[in-house]
DNA sequence: CGGTATCCTCCCAGATACTG
DNA sequence: CAGTATCTGGGAGGATACCG
């Protein structure tokens, strides 16, 4: 599952391994918002409302949830400034740094390569007509 | 939404905007088992067999779909080779070794950092006792 | 071995209402 | 503005059985 927890040796996950812990850290990066939310704070720390906004079509109620699970994983910090109204900021830690680097790294590519993707599901669809004649040539999603 | 679709120009996603096709694109490299699959195809080509063992937990209707839809985004190229008994390779189209590179760097950067994640999880729950000291001390999640 | 088909069960996530 | 609480459905994903 992982390598010896000695104690002062840096113990490592292993992703492949059903039960490794590394696998909860990793749903929740790879949840519907986690990557998103790690890719906009990215840029530097941001206020509740402006992650709302940067990130499109999130409710609040996902966007709390999402932010406490980072949180707790140690990839987010949460700053709430005192006074009213209130202000809170959301900025990533150096842990989340990396993991973000990670996921700008990965939701880039998938932004570079769009078209190809797009061609790829146009052709497995046509693809998909040849075997079922009947036609209609409609390719939607 | 995204830059304009000039023939001739590839066209870039915007995983920000809610209705970018790059976000159903995402959804399938983050779904539970796509960023994993991702990562077990990065050593080379795999059968299904193997794939299954190497990726600890997934059942074989899920490597299936999730085999399938990386195939349809032009990520992973499937190849049966004819008798019996069938076997049927997988491995990562150029496109997919891009996406896999950002997932295996995403991946490791948890799997290297999972002492660091899992302190920071306790100090949340040790956080969360003392704001309610009352109750039992079971810390699920 | 490598799938497909069917059924079923969680739980993710949206909607809504309310609070400090 | 930045949350919390509750209700609900839809769909991802597991179990099982069967096919080429």
């Amino acid at each position: 599952m992982m390598s010896e927890a000695l104690p002062g040796h840096a113990m490592r996950g292993d992703v492949m391994s059903e039960h490794c812990p590394s696998r909860e850290a990793l749903k929740h990066v790879t949840s519907r918002w986690g990557l998103l939310l790690l890719v906009a704070l990215g840029g530097g720390s941001l206020r509740f409302g402006a992650l709302r906004r940067k990130v499109g079509g999130i409710s609040e109620r996902m966007l709390i949830q999402t932010l406490q699970w980072l949180e707790q994983d140690g990839f987010v910090q949460r700053i709430a400034h005192p006074g009213l109204p209130p202000r809170v900021e959301y900025r990533l830690t150096p842990l989340g740094e990396e993991i973000g680097a990670g996921a700008r790294a990965l939701a880039d590519s998938i932004e570079r390569n769009l078209d190809a993707i797009l061609a790829a599901r146009a052709q497995a669809a046509s693809g998909a007509e040849r075997a079922a004649p009947a036609e209609n040539s409609a390719v939607g999603m």
